[in-house]
DNA sequence: GCAATTTGCATAAGGGCGCTATATAATCGT
DNA sequence: ACGATTATATAGCGCCCTTATGCAAATTGC
């Protein structure tokens, strides 16, 4: 067919990502946590709790890199540990709900800037990317599980 | 089609951008390297040799902070210091052939992984993506550079 | 049902990498 | 030429990750 070449094509979307990435690292968040700490927060957000290993693992972080981690979200107040009533070795970690204010502040600030971003392109690449949504969500959904994925994210913004 | 709601379809790019930045983020790189580190590499290898106060507004580091960088670049070789002929004060840092290479193989190795990724996806959302090409490449242009849909990316070279 | 093993988490020690504050050297303005 | 400015380096500190290890609870084997 006439179509393209597809690894030209394909490489291209690579890189132009790969920019994308670059961009965003450079718009840094003000809100004083590091991208694990909010990385971590989020997955306890949309997940509930979860074990200290669990959560390591999720965020490929050793399981002391977690403890220390979830201690300083537990100082901050953001988190909170739990007694597990099965296994009383575990300890199930929380969010609390100045946890998920946060975690929304955080989206939202960074939804902003990349939506001032968008709204700056020319309307043929907005709709473009807004063509692209399925796709973008498939490319960013957990592996083996690229399937349009429903998830709920929606939050009450303020409690 | 019908006609959308503007800024929730913006919104909804915002996240899953967001989505995808996460995914990148859990592909971690092998090369050593520190994210900074390579973000400072790439730019000797796209720029030429800069000034430690240049790479360090480019980068959004500190002055001390791409100093430290700078050293342990020249250290792994990557990189080196050369006196600036005009201002005895100045240092213009510039990159080695094996930083290049350094920064070609990661380069590869995440695009690798993208391409991958995007492999993996349903034939439609891999047209959405490149059709999309323009639009990210505008979403990451410098800013006030968003240029038309055009853009020899070519690599491949220091200076 | 008790000893040995395994599992879950915490603590300790160390390193990479960023920051602020400050020092040093060269340049510039007058 | 003297002070102010500019470019970089150094010192000291803190965050956040790592590996190694300790300890309590659960599990397994006998």
């Amino acid at each position: 067919m006439q179509t393209r070449d597809a690894p030209t094509d394909q490489l291209a979307v690579a890189q132009a990502l790969e920019r994308v990435i670059a961009w965003l690292r450079q718009s840094r968040e003000s809100s004083g946590l590091s991208a694990s700490t909010v990385s971590a927060l989020t997955r306890l957000d949309s997940r509930g709790s979860l074990r200290i290993t669990e959560l390591s693992e999720l965020e490929q972080l050793t399981q002391p890199g977690m403890t220390t981690l979830i201690n300083r979200l537990e100082e901050a107040g953001f988190a909170r540990r739990e007694a597990d009533p099965d296994d009383r070795r575990a300890v199930r970690v929380t969010i609390t709900p100045a946890g998920v204010e946060q975690v929304v502040r955080h989206r939202e600030g960074r939804a902003a800037r990349i939506l001032t971003r968008i709204s700056e392109l020319p309307p043929d690449d907005q709709d473009a990317l807004v063509a692209a949504l399925p796709a973008l969500r498939a490319f960013a959904a957990e592996p083996g599980n690229i399937q349009p994925s429903h998830d709920n994210n929606d939050r009450g913004s303020n409690s």
